[in-house]
RNA sequence: GCCCGCGUAGCUCAGGGGAUAGAGCGACUGCCUCCUAAGCAGUAGGUCGCAGGUUCGAAUCCUGCCGCGGGCGCCA
């Protein structure tokens, strides 16, 4: 039972009885907790609309709800608002209906197949600080989608099918020029195991990839092997097979200590069979033009702000790019996977691909036009000087350095707390999940699309608002229901709050649903991050002011545990779909 | 040059066309014989980049300007 739409619909009924549009009755949580709760402002546009005094408007819209029982109280103030303060009994029923399962919150009526691109990471290239924002934002996408009611898919989209394969080819080559894959004689039986371990690969990697962008020769050498590599030469196949299973072993294990799941872990190399059917489908229908020896397709539209060039399909030499994985894995997407809406979490400067990409998507017919297909963009992370985060030394942080500093941390503030001896290896994983709800959480409570400033001191913070404060209140509540147990007190019926604090709590619990649809429909996490840390400083309120166990009146003491118990299980939830767990204690 | 994004407290950032713009950190003051102080209460700190416009009402929408970042065919 959402209260927001619930009183909506009331207010709604109220505007049309005076010949007013419902939509005017739109209730919001009040901007001024000393005026009330809720308040309703739809009767300055309907006075603007219907030509009349907004006051009367209200007033009449105050006069038709008065006598509900629902309300505690209905005023006028300034120029028409309607503040809103509910009856405390009504209250309560709002609140009692969230104790049932998914807080009774109800899956949509429509599920929509839905796929989010998220993550990225590239073969052969250590996972960065770069893949953060991308990965932690997806992931809590895909919660966000799947709790709402959608049947949602995660896909990793590997990057392993473009000229960096290349690089490392010819990287590997220079320093083991015997080995098997570089002998075009032979053709098969190449070793089981791979001539490289990651270890080797990230130094590799860097080294090709920086002399590439210097010397021609090696750029050339480069671009061959990755030309011969997607035509399909032998050798290269069977190396670059290793490449990706060494290098997917690494990703995996970065993804699973991040506590990050796909539902897919394609690849661009997943589509290679495809690109051939598509280009010859594309060449047919004339979309893909030759120019300047390359193939490209023309996407620019009359009414552009801009001149949107060409997406080039392939290289003049026939290498496939990431705009024609992109394009073709699109279409796998919505013909094989029959997905409706596809959202591609991927770094805001590269708007202007995806808008290339969708375009020939629609242009070509791949995609139906009622399909939906989103670019979430996110801004850059930067480091002190304004430019992407690095190291003292120059290189990028590593991913699991990050989250290795992140649980140093905590294993610090553990050390520092004098009241509780933990096990070392519960201390351990007690470290490992406040660590990375401190990433997350940091991550999560920045707008998307705003570009950010890391700062290591303020993502290894455990006080404040951070994540491990947003654990700290899970924790309290379950400390509470534990000792509550062993004493012999259940949760019981909630009962009409006695102090503000308690009001304030209940109330704050009930904005709960409205803020979920409103995370997946803009598709920003933070909103859910935003009112999380609301929750739990309005809980932690409570708890100072409350002392629950000691409470006299058993009625009261077993209301307050119910309290307790949703407070507990919502802030889960929350936490949950930001991606972040919560240890028993800490 | 064209296009996109950003500019809010000392710092880092929230902010859904609504009333008196918020939080955290940092600074200063209090609160642990009491459910875990990773907490709570309080003080100080703002011409929401600048100028216009739309609106009953603008940090929020529009235009221009200034500043910062980014993108603009054979990388991803």
């Amino acid at each position: 039972m959402n209260v927001l739409t619930s009183l909506s619909a009331s207010f709604g009924e109220a505007f049309a009885a005076q010949n007013l549009d419902p939509a005017f009755g739109e209730v919001v949580v009040s901007g001024r907790p000393d005026l009330g709760q809720f308040q309703c402002n739809g009767a300055l546009p309907a006075a603007k609309q219907a030509g009349r005094n907004p006051r009367d408007i209200a007033q009449a819209v105050v006069d038709y709800l008065q006598d509900r029982p629902e309300f505690g109280e209905l005023s006028l103030a300034g120029p028409g608002f309607i503040n809103i303060i509910l009856d405390d009994h009504s209250l309560v029923e709002y609140a009692s209906s969230m104790r049932s399962d998914r807080l009774g919150i109800d899956p949509v009526a429509t599920p929509r197949r839905v796929l989010v691109d998220y993550g990225g990471p590239n073969v052969a290239k250590d996972m960065h600080v770069g893949h953060l924002r991308a990965t932690i934002i997806g992931d809590s996408l895909t919660r966000i989608g799947k709790f709402v009611g959608h049947d949602v898919l995660g896909d990793a989209h590997f990057g392993d099918w473009g000229t960096q394969m290349g690089q490392v080819i010819v990287g590997i080559k220079e320093r083991m020029p015997d080995l098997p894959y570089f002998n075009a004689t032979i053709t098969d039986s190449y070793p089981n195991d791979s001539p490289v371990t990651m270890t080797d690969l990230q130094e590799i990697y860097p080294d090709i990839s920086e002399r590439a962008k210097r010397d021609p020769d090696v750029a050339e050498a480069a671009r061959l092997a990755t030309l011969e590599l997607q035509q399909g030469r032998p050798g290269y196949r069977a190396l670059w097979e290793h490449l990706v299973t060494v290098s997917q072993a690494s990703q995996r294990a970065d993804f699973h200590d991040l506590g990050v799941d796909f539902d897919l872990w394609h690849g661009e190399s997943t589509v290679h069979d495809l690109i051939e059917p598509l280009i010859d489908q594309l060449r047919t229908n004339g979309l893909a033009l030759e120019s300047d020896g390359a193939l490209v397709v023309d996407v620019a539209e009359p009414g552009d702000k801009m001149e949107i060039p060409p997406l080039l399909l392939m290289k003049g030499d026939g290498a496939y790019l990431y705009t024609t994985t992109d394009v073709a894995t699109l279409q796998m997407r919505i013909d094989e996977l029959g997905r409706e809406e596809v959202l591609y979490v991927v770094d805001a400067r590269q708007a202007l691909h995806f808008e290339q990409v969708f375009r020939v998507g629609r242009k070509a017919g791949l995609v139906p036009p009622e399909a939906i297909l989103e670019h979430i963009k996110f801004g850059t992370m930067n480091g002190p000087d304004g430019k992407p985060f690095q190291t003292r030394k120059g290189g990028v942080v590593k991913l699991r350095d990050l989250i290795n500093m992140v649980a140093q941390a905590g294993l610090e503030r553990l050390a520092e707390s004098k009241v509780v001896e933990y096990s070392e290896e519960e201390q351990t994983e007690i470290a490992r999940l406040v660590g990375l709800a401190a990433l997350k959480f940091g991550e999560l409570s920045n707008h998307r699309q705003s570009d950010y400033l890391f700062d290591l001191e303020r993502f290894t913070s455990l006080i404040g608002k951070t994540g491990p404060y947003l654990q700290y209140a899970v924790v309290r509540t379950q400390s509470i229901l534990r000792e509550a147990k062993e004493a012999g007190w259940q949760p019981d019926d909630l009962i009409e709050p006695s102090v503000e604090a308690e009001r304030r709590l209940m109330l704050e619990l009930l904005r709960t649903p409205d803020v979920i649809d409103r995370a997946w429909s803009t598709r920003a996490p933070n909103h859910i991050a935003e009112f999380a840390y609301e929750l739990a400083q309005q809980f932690n309120r409570f708890y100072e002011e409350c002392h629950i166990l000691r409470e006299a009146d058993l009625a009261r003491k077993t209301s307050w545990l119910s309290l307790v118990e949703l407070t507990g299980r919502t802030l889960t939830l929350l936490l949950d779909l930001l991606g972040i767990e919560v240890p028993d204690r800490m």
